[in-house]
RNA sequence: GCCCCCUUAGCUCAGUAGGAUAGAGCACAAGUUUCCUAAACUUGGUGUCGCAGGUUCGAUUCCUGCAGGGGGUACCA
């Protein structure tokens, strides 16, 4: 619809510049909703714009505007007006709005996708949750958010491939095999003392109990550098597996799992650094090997890449990762990282322009901490003493859905409070079954219409259907509304911002509700008022239907 | 010290590529069901948009400074 403005606009302006304006040339103008309804539609700024140039007061610009656009196009529009300062506010009819109803009922839904991505490659990085212990709540933020993003940007129009990066090389991996060692060892008998710095939750015992299970006593008092690999490998593929069912049970599959060990098998590590050598970005210093990371823009200082002992930093084996993602052709790659990681977006970034990669192509979506809450209090959380919730904790008492849609009504970048009780309590009043009924009581609808004498009426072709009868302000409040979803969704997914979506629901929701309540759609005694309001209805059924499922949430057909 | 993010209604938060009278949910109060799902609806009200400057026709939005909150600033991962 912000087309049909820009066009009318500029098929007046077009005769004006040729005719009436000194001006070659056109400014960069605004056509938005206002955020007053009664300023109409859509509006533009277009005259006040050009009052400078043209030397002339903003509303009498308007006015030649106005008159030529209603001269032209005088059926799209049920008034076009000149108010404020200079905006001219367009209205349109009646019969624009019943014209655009139809095009959200097409099959292909191509009018509310919008093809931005027009086929171009991009992978979306989240979760890589270390396999060192179960997700937690901020690992189930970042896992909603990644979920959105990659549903978003395909619709859009991408070819989108989520992945899973697992560090499985680090020394962390390391202690989680020591830790489940000497919890094995302690269960079997041997007196042997946990070290500080190891894992200490309830899972290390479980892990230990099921490799007892296994194996049984085989490396009972067997030294550590003799089994230990055996022990990690076998540990951290336990915790992976883990971390796998949970992110199913919460809905998320991902299409590839990316082993950090990978990279140093294939020598990846290795050859990155090599490549990076031969353009002249490394160097020694103090026996440690360094990346210019400062002759970069962005970062403001060099990052170690080998030890002095010599070995790999983490920093490493990423540079050979991001390196990896590009060279596997990938136009753009995303990466959604907790906000404690976001020092280190410059260095990658650094990295990747060293390669010759422009910057562009990498992508850092910040996910806020998380802090859960109980009733108002904090819950604590740290890996290392174990006293923590897990996200499976929170999945299985506050429910997939729910949880997901709580972490997709803020921006990702803001503070988050998830209070367990009050997702649980309000669970009856909560955003996500407001939007989830008002799909469940549209599919109720569809269901009841045939005992009412609705029998033949096929959803999924109703274009025939005349909708000139839906003329109740609810009713032309609910088309436009609907029809501002494309522009929604558009500026969601170029913002990469998925919970505008999430906002957008809930009031298209309301605004259904509300007309349900004040209007009933199954009319008995006026067929045709009543196919024109399934029509209406069967629109709001579509758009609810496509925006939950990009947010990853449950579409019920009942409730 | 330096860098990044946040600060909007009692609470939790939307909203800014500069625009007209700044929004929602929760909480609170009162009402709505012979009728397609009451997980719903209707009505009721509050803001120094953290503070102070600047830029301009116009700033919650952009710039600078300050304050408060959070995070980062490892040859940790």
């Amino acid at each position: 619809m912000k087309h049909t403005v820009e066009n009318a606009i500029l098929g007046a302006v077009e005769t004006l510049l040729k005719t009436k304006w000194e001006i070659s040339e056109l400014p960069r103008f605004e056509v938005e909703a206002p955020k007053n309804e009664a300023h109409g539609d859509l509006a533009t700024n277009l005259a006040m714009l050009l009052a400078r140039p043209l030397k002339r007061a903003p509303r009498r610009i308007a006015e030649e505007i106005v008159e030529e656009i209603t001269g032209n196009s005088s059926d799209l529009f049920e008034s076009v007006q000149i108010a404020g300062p200079g905006f001219i506010n367009f209205r349109f009819s009646n019969a624009f709005w019943h014209e655009n109803l139809y095009k959200i009922l097409h099959k292909d839904r191509l009018y509310l996708r919008r093809n931005i991505g027009e086929g171009r490659r991009v992978q979306v990085e989240f979760v890589s949750a270390n396999p060192t212990g179960p997700l937690h709540i901020g690992h189930g933020r970042g896992a909603a958010v990644g979920l959105a993003l990659s549903n978003l940007l395909e619709a859009a129009g991408y070819k989108v491939e989520r992945e899973f990066y697992i560090n499985d090389a680090g020394r962390q991996v390391g202690l989680l095999g020591l830790s489940v060692y000497v919890r094995y060892q302690q269960v079997l008998g041997s007196k042997i003392e946990l070290p500080e710095n190891a894992y200490q939750g309830d899972y290390i015992g479980e892990a230990a109990e099921a490799l007892i299970a296994e194996i049984g006593k085989k490396y009972l008092d067997v030294p550590f550098d003799k089994c230990g690999e055996d022990i990690t490998d076998w540990s951290y593929r336990r915790m992976l597996a883990e971390i796998k069912t949970d992110l199913e049970n919460f809905g998320i599959r991902f299409d590839s799992w990316k082993s950090e060990k990978s990279l140093y098998a294939a020598n990846e590590v290795q050859n990155a650094l090599d490549a990076l050598k031969e353009k002249g970005y490394l160097y020694e210093h103090d026996r440690a090997l360094w990346f210019k990371s400062s002759s970069f823009q962005d970062d403001d200082k060099d990052r170690v890449v080998v030890k002095q002992d010599g070995e790999y930093t983490y920093f490493a084996s990423d540079i050979a990762y991001h390196k990896d993602k590009l060279d596997r052709g990938y136009d753009y790659i995303i990466d959604i990282w907790g906000a404690d990681h976001h020092g280190y977006i410059a260095r990658i970034s650094a990295v990747l322009q060293a390669f010759g990669y422009d910057k562009d192509r990498f992508q850092v979506i910040l996910v806020q901490i998380v802090s859960l809450l109980r009733k108002g209090l904090p819950v604590k959380m740290s890996k290392r003493s174990g006293e923590f919730i897990t996200l499976r904790e929170v999945v299985d008492e506050v429910g997939a859905d729910i949880t997901k849609f709580i972490f997709l009504t803020r921006r990702s970048d803001s503070h988050l409070d998830f209070d367990i009780e009050t997702a649980k309590q309000q669970s009856s009043e909560n955003p996500v079954f407001y939007v989830q009924y008002a799909h469940a009581r549209i599919n109720s609808i569809f269901r009841q219409a045939p005992a009412k004498g609705f029998s033949n009426v096929d959803r999924n072709n109703m274009q025939d259907i005349d909708v000139s009868r839906l003329t109740e302000p609810e009713e032309l409040g609910l088309i436009r509304k609907l029809c501002t979803y494309p522009m929604i969704f558009e500026a969601a997914a170029r913002a990469y911002e998925p919970h505008r979506i999430t906002f957008y629901l809930q009031e298209l929701a309301g605004l259904f509700h509300s007309y349900y309540r004040k209007h009933r759609i199954l009319v008995e005694d006026d067929r045709e008022q009543a196919l024109a309001r399934m029509t209406l209805a069967r629109a709001v059924e579509i758009v609810l239907h496509e925006g939950l499922t990009i947010l990853g949430v449950q579409a019920p057909e009942k409730m």
